[in-house]
RNA sequence: GGCCCGUUGGUCAAGCGGUUAAGACAUCGCCCUUUCACGGCGGAGACAUGGGUUCGAUUCCCGUACGGGUCACCA
């Protein structure tokens, strides 16, 4: 009885492996040229780690001249949830992130690597699963999922280590025979690597973004191919990203431990190992305790959350660079109207612990990317934000040519306004030039009451003129100013306060909040060319009480 | 619990034996400005802790505390 028979008992209708090595051959790329891919399963919603992952992954490949590609992990059919692979595609779509190959839709994939899902590779697998049989490196095991609890338990009472390894692992050294009649027999089994690893003996690993970490090594002899014939993560990832042809498998630093069962299965497969880069998670603070974003406590973990609130998807990746490469700050200052892609991205100058997750920082970078736009870019995000979210704002936005004209006020100079940082804030930035009949007046306490309505009909009255250009307009508020007993400079107000009521600047607000209904406008100049003489008329009257 | 990893201002973080310990966000003040912003200038604010090693430790070593990860027929 040998290893043999009993592989092709198990397997037999497995390929040689050497027919998958002649089917995928080495890529013929650059030299330095880095292979990446993003390794989903599709369980739900993308979250924003995952989004993280894949646009480091794209970057690091991009910058090379090398290739991404997505590969779906589906073999936990139990986790899989239906349309999880579209909406991962969708998402990576959406953010830009298109991988060079890879799925493309539920079932169907391009690029010569494939099959990129892998429930679709079963047969890829299970050539090695034999190989590894024939090799006396795996075996099969008849452990019933009871028979393992029970054994934890008495590990676990013992006060050792868990685990199938050692004096524990029982079928490892069954003879052959015996299992080929088991097998016969019915009983069920599953395929075992094993290990020739050993606990007290200390492996060195030089991790692109941790840097060097010592392990013990691999003794355990986990499974690889499950009751179900599909493989373990572990064993998919080293032959998927062998026969890939994978240089760097950047993913979640909770791989970080599995790292020693890795390199040893690439070794005793055969492979060259790829290297690994494992990214520190994006935390959020829980009273006092930093853990994960996760998907059920936190809505923002979930990229359609940033979808929903309009924040611009470059935003959300300027920012996650920002986390990632803290020079990106420095380098984007340097270059604003510079391309995401012209940044040189580097893996080693990723922090090692992870970064608590800062809304008020994206959102600030979101302003900053939402006032380099043109006013139409502004209205075009807008409209379609609006569309999906909020009936309101899309009403406003029907006419275009006006909603241009009150995004253009104050954006397009070398010093735009930053006060739009998301586009569910559009509608409170504009809101006040469409509707003139639900302003609230709140004037600054330090004016005197009984001036305002004079002020007001005064202004109407006396110097308001609508084709008056801004110098003159100008002046005529520090006329008016005066003639209330308002200083006409704010400096000399301020040399002398008891000569005057106040300055030029509180007479400039009474009119602003008698016309916008806010304290907190852009130039009122601007805003008083947008709005028409016919309104500003209309608004100053229902001002007057 | 075992095994890994980490700990610089409120947050993100540079620095990696000798620095006035960068910068960004947030915060505060001032200036500019008709107003609101933008912008400019400035302030406050940090090397978890105890031992070593060293002429000298934020930087190196050991311990402690705290935090994170991992120990599945899940990825």
């Amino acid at each position: 009885m040998s290893h043999k028979e009993l592989a092709d008992l198990i397997f037999p209708n497995a390929k040689e492996i050497s027919y998958y090595e002649g089917k995928y051959p080495e890529r013929n790329l650059t030299e330095g040229a880095i292979v990446t891919r993003y390794a989903p399963s599709p369980t739900g919603y993308m979250h924003i780690g995952g989004l993280y992952q894949a646009l480091i992954a794209i970057k690091v490949a991009k910058q090379t001249n090398g290739v991404f590609f997505l590969r779906v992990e589906d073999t936990d059919q139990k986790r899989e949830v239906e349309n999880g692979v579209i909406e991962i595609v969708n998402s990576l779509k959406k953010f830009g992130l298109e991988a060079d190959e890879g799925m493309i839709s539920s079932e169907e994939g391009k690029g010569n690597y494939g099959p990129y899902k892998q429930s679709q590779r079963e047969e890829i697998y299970q050539a090695y699963a034999k190989y590894l049989i024939e090799q006396g490196k795996a075996y099969p095991c008849f452990c019933t999922p009871e028979e393992l609890d029970e054994i934890r338990a008495k590990q676990e009472a013992a006060k050792i280590r868990p685990g199938y390894y050692g004096v524990w692992a029982k079928y490892r050294d069954l003879p052959v025979g015996e299992a080929i009649e088991k097998i016969k027999n019915g009983e069920k089994y599953i395929i075992r690597f094993k290990s020739g690893g050993r606990e007290d003996k200390k492996i060195k690993h030089h991790d692109v973004i941790k840097g060097n970490v010592d392990f013990p090594e691999n003794d355990q002899d986990i499974v690889i191919i499950k009751a179900d014939g599909l493989p373990t993560y572990h064993f998919a990832h080293a032959i998927d990203d062998h026969l890939m042809k994978t240089t760097h498998v950047i993913r979640g630093d909770e791989w970080l431990s599995s790292v020693p069962l890795h390199l040893q299965l690439f070794h005793e497969l055969g492979f060259k190992p790829p290297k690994y880069a494992h990214i520190a998670p994006i935390m959020k603070n829980d009273e006092g305790n930093k853990r994960k974003l996760s998907k059920r406590k936190d809505p923002e973990a979930s990229v359609s959350y940033y979808e929903k609130e309009g924040i611009p998807e470059l935003a959300v990746k300027e920012y996650l660079l920002n986390i990632a490469n803290s020079n990106f700050e420095n380098w984007r200052r340097a270059n604003p109207d510079k391309k995401i892609e012209e940044f040189d991205f580097q893996l080693n100058k990723m922090g090692v612990s992870g970064a608590l997750f800062d809304m008020v920082k994206l959102l600030d970078v979101s302003k900053i990317v939402i006032s380099q736009m043109t006013a139409e870019e502004v209205y075009e995000n807008a409209v379609v934000w609006a569309e999906q979210y909020d009936a309101e704002l899309e009403n406003l936005l029907k006419d275009k040519e006006y909603a241009i004209k009150v995004l253009s006020i104050e954006r397009g100079n070398k010093k735009p306004r930053k006060d739009i940082s998301k586009w569910s804030e559009v509608k409170n930035n504009i809101i006040y030039m469409y509707d003139e009949n639900s302003l609230e007046y709140s004037y600054p306490d330090a004016i005197d009451k009984e001036d305002i309505n004079e002020i007001l009909k005064l202004y109407i009255e006396k110097y308001f003129d609508i084709s008056d250009d801004k110098q003159t307009w100008f002046d005529k508020m520090k006329d008016l100013a005066e003639e209330f007993g308002y200083a006409r400079e704010v400096k000399e107000y301020k040399q002398n306060p008891d000569a005057y009521k106040g300055h030029v600047g509180d007479i400039s607000m009474v009119i602003r909040v008698a016309i916008t209904g806010r304290q907190n406008t852009p130039d009122l100049y601007e805003i008083m060319q947008v709005l028409g003489k016919e309104q500003i008329e209309k608004r100053i009257q229902n001002a007057v009480v």
